[in-house]
DNA sequence: TTTTTTACGCGAAACGATTCGTTTTCAGGG
DNA sequence: CCCTGAAAACGAATCGTTTCGCGTAAAAAA
């Protein structure tokens, strides 16, 4: 592999020269042909780990979530990355499957391995994790979809608390009052907003609460199919089911499918992401759209703020979901 | 930050003690300990960058692909990423997006990123593209799913010609003789091999090939879409169509929905990919279900076999597909 | 103890770029 | 024809590791 050293001999200039010319520096015409025409000669490139080495800067963030499996994260992922990728920075993708102690690892091992930036959907970490990982390191961190209490970083959220209100409401005004909702764990922070919605909007319409129609699993499959048949075991099954996630979601359809319930004549459902899946579905669920492109957008533009030295305080947006049916 | 040398004078021992210590090397129990405690009160942590330099490894695979929206490639990933990270290694991400341009500019800009191998989902990049990038550089690439042809590298796919041929056969056994497909353009490899599929089914049940039933399009929602339309606007509409691939099949379900049409009664719909989605529908949807896994898993393992130094020839397996129904 | 073997520690030289302070080059004006 | 000042080239130092050959201290054998 030829180096800048290479190249400077055979143009006949000094190593300075090439490395301002590869950088876009002034460079008189003779030098910048003789210089252009080594490079082409020799396939010279520039060695990326001894030019991190001496700018401390690789050009790459990480992004750290729980999965790509769920579309939901992979559309988030696909605007982040193309914002991202268009001001020159290739992302370092880490999956930690939900997992406490890989969130941990994973968070570790990508600050360590030199990224310039981190956007992070946060799950089980605790604010002290947090900061000793981070240390005095300085890696910006944008949150995404979740902030973790106490944590001292950018965060891109979505209004759970009202996109469910507006939901379960919406089952109401069809007449519904015996309302289930399967949601993700306690500890996660969009499940407890969403519960939260679904709360508010039995209170403002005066509906008791019955902890028997609130069931709370992985965000997963099995959560909504054993869900489902959980709740239509009940003595008095609920007449619709507000499912927070796509994947219980798609648990829930498939159980009722199996037994031959017909949605939405026997039980309705509405679903939380998955717009296009949902929408294929006869007739279409209704369903709370996130805003996936806006999301992922939204943290690429601000992690890139930061990256440029924007020094001021945390902010936080909660961007607007939209009900579809 | 500190410096290896600070820990070695910290711990009063030289560098290369320091280094043997962190490289996992023999080092006398009494400096051991030294060396431990000076890293911890400095919070010392070696830097990657200077470390890349010296090994010219940086520990990191490229994965570079049409995108990550489309679950199919997205649960590929997911397990090409767990193996990859088991053994130290970290994933950096190009999406593409199908455009020919991007896709050769990604490959580049991934290679002289420092990558140490590169898993390559390729769609319509040329041989000669191929080596020109790759040229002398010592990168092991593993194809997915495609491969180019001419290219010199080891090769994941599946027995798309296979699947696709059982899949029509199974319909043609169901009593249908007017089968459609929607599938990829012609310029990516495994929509050629699933047509060639489709063509030998028809072959070997001896029903004629009418070209007006084969429609080819980008792998969208919209071809799907406007597909399905088409179809059923011709004078002798099809009764059964082989959609393949996920996308398209989402796009047909729903202009049937939308337009009244029902599946199956009064079409028939085999599908390609996303078999917890297909499950979903009332009736399931058939589908030919590709072993995402274990191509991935595959894929990874093929390429660390070589990242270790495997100089044997090119190799190129086709894992085989099954029905779903 | 002395000798032989083994195990570790040491110091310095890379790795390949960028950067900084200094020197050279080259127009244009006097 | 020389002088001047800006523009560009130069050379050396530097980033923070790993590595390599050599030397020395500890352990084992005599």
């Amino acid at each position: 592999m030829a180096t800048i050293k290479d190249v400077a001999r055979m143009a006949g200039v000094s190593q300075s020269t090439v490395s301002k010319y590869i950088n876009g520096g002034q460079v008189r015409p003779a030098n910048l042909e003789s210089i252009r025409q080594a490079i082409a000669a020799l396939d010279y490139r520039v060695n990326p780990f001894a030019r991190s080495l001496k700018t401390q800067r690789s050009h790459s963030v990480g992004i750290l979530l729980p999965t790509l499996s769920v579309p939901f994260y992979s559309q988030i992922f696909t605007a982040l990355d193309k914002v991202l990728r268009e001001r020159g920075y290739h992302t370092i993708i880490s999956c930690y499957s939900s997992d406490h102690g890989l969130e941990r690892d994973y968070f570790n091992f990508l600050v360590s391995t030199g990224v310039d930036g981190l956007i992070y959907l946060p799950e089980n970490l605790t604010a002290d994790e947090f900061s000793e990982i981070i240390a005095n390191r300085s890696v910006p961190v944008v949150q995404v979809d979740r902030a973790i209490p106490g944590v001292c970083a950018d965060a891109v959220l979505t209004d759970n608390t009202e996109a469910s209100c507006q939901a379960v409401s919406h089952l109401i005004r069809s007449g519904h009052r015996r309302i289930a909702a399967i949601t993700g764990p306690g500890s996660i922070q969009t499940a407890r907003e969403r519960i939260a919605g679904y709360l508010r909007a039995l209170e403002e319409n005066g509906i008791p609460y019955d902890d028997s129609l609130v069931l709370r699993g992985e965000l997963i499959f099995a959560t909504g199919y054993q869900g489902f048949l959980h709740m239509m075991g009940l003595a008095a099954p609920p007449t619709a089911i507000f499912s927070t996630n796509s994947d219980i979601t798609i648990g829930v359809i498939t159980a009722a499918r199996e037994r031959g319930v017909n949605i939405p004549n026997d039980v309705t459902v509405f679903g939380y992401d998955c717009v296009d899946v949902c929408s294929m579905m006869t007739p279409p669920l209704p369903v709370v759209y996130q805003p996936e492109q806006e999301i992922g957008r939204t943290a690429a533009q601000w992690l890139i703020r930061r990256l440029e030295g924007d020094g001021d305080p945390p902010r936080t947006v909660r961007l607007k979901c939209s009900l579809q049916f």
